[in-house]
Formats: structure tokens, sequence, C-alpha cells
DNA sequence: GTCTATATTAAGATAGAC
DNA sequence: GTCTATCTTAATATAGAC
């Protein structure tokens, strides 16, 4: 582990190329062109493309982490933060349209290929998840909180999948501000 | 074609595995081990895996068109038929628990692997589109009708995803319960 | 730590007998 | 129309020189 950059940088490469490419789809080979590196180099910094996946969900789960980390400094008030979450819909837009959700993608396809990582990989969305319903609750909205923190996970998963097949960028405009009036209807005078 | 049920026979386990397992992931010796029949007898019917994709979609868009038909006769009234589509999810539960929205997580995949059938795929989320749509306009919502069409599609998708993710009967139920509420507050005195 | 080979395996695809 | 046998390619993974 004399140079961190390298594994750092294959593993940047590796979020972005199974984001994009699917996590399946991807060859070593992709990853070490990405990152400039020969294949026999690669492996010496991982031994089985699992490694990958595992060091990658690992960098997802920080990152998300430090997001909501930062969102709960930005965001006053628990409506202020939930329109945070709602808004990257708005602030991912692009790749949104072209790879859909970076979360929602790479569940469903551990799923389908029954892989044993599927699980770690969900712990983003329960990051999200217990985040959202901490939000809530902190809104009064105790018994209903869990529940409300899916309805948001959900109508975003929805957004981000049509808008990626249709390719239909007024639409997530359009959602988005569905969720705010929605949002807006469980906080009114709360603020 | 001396044989169609065979070719027949093919296309409905490719559709399932498809399913099951996602396109690229399942094999020509998956698909002819669930038909027993040898590969080579396989190549006979299929040339190209391409071609099985196709063959599978159309079966997809003439079985969904089927069922949009049949709806179409079985609800008196728009509001019902539009809770024929609501109502997959709690018929197709067990599947969607497993395996999440078989149009949906086809496009996905096919959008990753910037696949060319990629379009085709998608036209049987038009065909729902479409037809939800034209139930909406019958309710007199013509000017929303394709936003209200688009925002029911979303919603199913978001809950299929999440159900797959927690593997969670119970928030389908929840999620259905709200968009049939949310469905009578746009049809409320109109039938 | 990085490189150039090379081994291994699996999957798509074809040829030809029956 | 179905089979067995074989070709080809691509991707995972390893060995060993520098």
């Amino acid at each position: 582990m004399a140079s961190p950059s390298t594994r750092r940088n294959i593993v940047a490469a590796a979020d972005t190329l199974f984001y994009q490419k699917g996590f399946e789809h991807t060859s070593f080979a992709d990853i070490a062109e990405a990152v400039a590196i020969s294949r026999g180099n690669f492996y010496y910094h991982f031994k089985t493309k699992d490694a990958i996946l595992d060091a990658v969900i690992d960098l997802r789960l920080s990152n998300t982490q430090a997001m909501l980390d930062q969102w709960e400094k930005e965001g006053e008030e628990p409506k202020d933060r939930i329109l945070c979450f709602i808004n990257i819909l708005i602030a991912n837009q692009a790749n949104i349209l072209l790879y859909g959700c970076p979360v929602g993608t790479l569940t469903t396809e551990l799923t389908k290929l029954n892989h044993h990582s599927k699980e770690r990989a969900n712990e983003v969305f329960t990051l999200f998840r217990n985040w959202l319903r901490k939000q809530f609750s902190l809104l009064g909205l105790h018994k209903k909180s869990d529940a409300l923190a899916m309805h948001v996970l959900a109508r975003s998963q929805g957004v981000a999948t049509l808008a990626s097949a249709f390719h239909d960028e007024k639409f997530i405009r359009q959602e988005v501000r569905l969720m705010r009036d929605w949002l807006s209807s469980y906080t009114e005078g709360s603020i």
C-alpha cells in the first residue's frame, strides 16, 4: 500500500464505470484503461472483481454519509433537509437521464446476479432511509416517519427510472414540483 | 419453422430467465437447459442472442397489449381500469419482491449495455403510458393526462424497486393504498 | 509497484452427422 | 429439427521479469 493513490484511482474509475455500464458489463480491461495502468498492476491492488465491488460500495457509503451530514448542517429545518434530498434529482439530472439512479440500478443488478454483496449495496438505501426517517420524526411525524421516508425514496426511484427510460428532463422537473408540494402538505404551519 | 413449439418454448424460457437473471447474465446454456434442448439445436432457431432478445420483447409487447385490452373490457369506468394497473403490484407481488418490475429492470439494463434494442424494450412502457393517458383523458383530465400517466408509472416503478431492495411486502400494500387514495382524489364525484 | 507475457475458463457461434 | 463436436473470442486471473 505504498501507493494509495493508484488504489483510489481504481476505485474511483470502477465507481463511475459500474454506474455507467453496470457491474457485470464492466471488465477489468475497462477499468485498467480508465486508470491507464496495466491489467497486471491492477491485480496487485485487487485480487477479484468482487473485491473492487466491495471497495466501490465502501466509497459510496462514506460519500453518502458525508453528503447527509452536510445536508444536516445546511438545512436549518427538517423540511429544508428533506428538500435537499429531493433536489438531487435536479442536481444530478444529467447523469440520471443517462444512467438512472446509481443506488437503485446497482442493487437491482446485484439482485438479478444473486450477488452476495447485494445486501451491502442496499445499505446505501438504508442510510438515506434512516436519515429521512429522522427528519420526518423531527417534524413530529413519529408514527409515520418510516413510511414517509420509504415513500420519498420510492418516488425518487420511480422518477429516475422513467426519466432515464424516456430521457425526459421536463418530467424530472414536473415530478420534483409534485414532491415539493407533497412535502409542503406535511409541513404547513410547522416552520 | 416446422416446429413452432420449440421456438415458443425458447422464447418463453428466455423471457423468464431475462427477468430473473438479467439479459447479460443469462447464457445460451441457461436457456437451452431450461428448454431441455442442445445448444446446437438452439442455434437452429436463433442465430444470435440479440435475436432472442427481440423475440422476447415482441412477446412482452403482445402480452402487454392483450392485458390492456382485457382491462379495457373488465373496467366499466376509467377509474376501475387505472385501478387494474395499480393492482398488478399486488397481483405480481411475489415476483416483484424477488426481481423487481420486468419492464423497468430490462430497459435499465439495456440502457447501461448501450444496447440497440433499448428503444424497443421501452415501447412496453409506452404501451402502458398511452393506455393510462387515454383513461385519464376519459376522466376529463385532457391537459394533464400524460403527466398523470407518467406519474402513475413512476410511482409503480419506485414501489417495485424499493420493495425488491428491502424485500418488503407490507410496503407494497401501503403504497398501493396511497396510490388508490391519490386516484380517488382525481375521480371523486365523477362516477 | 508496475510491467509483459500467459494460463484458464466460459460464453457466443459454427460445422456437419443423423 | 436435433444432436455432438469444435472454433473463437473475451474476460478473469496468475507468473515472473524489472
